[in-house]
DNA sequence: TAAAGTAGTTACCATTTAGTAACTCTATAA
DNA sequence: TTATAGAGTTACTAAATGGTAACTACTTTA
């Protein structure tokens, strides 16, 4: 899809529909600041390297903040930017839609 | 990724994260019931493959309505079920935020 | 008589995406 | 002395995805 020429809407969409991007999102929307061992493991079955490509991503859009330590072992956590917490409140309403829609139901 | 054994959001997620999705749900939402010839113009740049995926999936998950009149030519509509009206408020957010964003703002 | 309109479907191909396993670096713990 | 930890990176492969163009049906319009 072209990139340009499309609403801020479509845009953001672009932006944020990718697999994973949303939840990654709603981790740290929930549990604050994170390192990226935590996040693997809270995420699980997601590969170390595309939980690397949703955080650059992130970061580079302004919705994520990448702090790095260059300590032995290195230690780099990730927060929400302002910009980045403005997503909680659709975040959560979705969350909250999905416990009602789905919650005690056997997945198929 | 697997699909059972995860979080309602996770599954919900999982349903609305598709390229087009969440702006056919958008459309939807903003214009009320719509033909698909509308949509498909509305959107423009999505392929009728892709537009006739994205609707079947989303009404064989309860969100969108359709509705059949075998004319000739044919007549389809869709829209919004009320389980689908729910992703309204999240959706406008989202809308909004997007607007505030980037708005005014040149594509890159 | 031929084209247009509606709502798709189908086959085929190219691209994108995701996963896997192996590897990096250095200090510290066992 | 070897393994472990942390935060990735890289190359390779497999799968999913999306686009394109052609085609369906039948009636009405030009």
């Amino acid at each position: 899809m072209a990139e340009s020429e499309c609403t801020p809407l479509e845009k953001l969409l672009n932006q944020i529909s990718g697999q994973w991007t949303m939840y990654i999102l709603w981790i740290l929307d929930t549990n604050g600041t994170m390192r990226f061992g935590e996040l693997k493991r809270k995420i699980d079955s997601i590969s170390p390297k595309v939980l690397t490509q949703r955080l650059r991503m992130l970061e580079e859009i302004g919705i994520v903040y990448r702090s790095y330590e260059s300590t032995i072992p290195p230690q780099v956590s990730y927060e929400l930017t302002e910009r980045g917490k403005e997503l909680s409140k659709p975040l959560y309403d979705l969350c909250d839609l999905a416990s009602r829609w789905y919650d005690g139901e056997a997945n198929t």
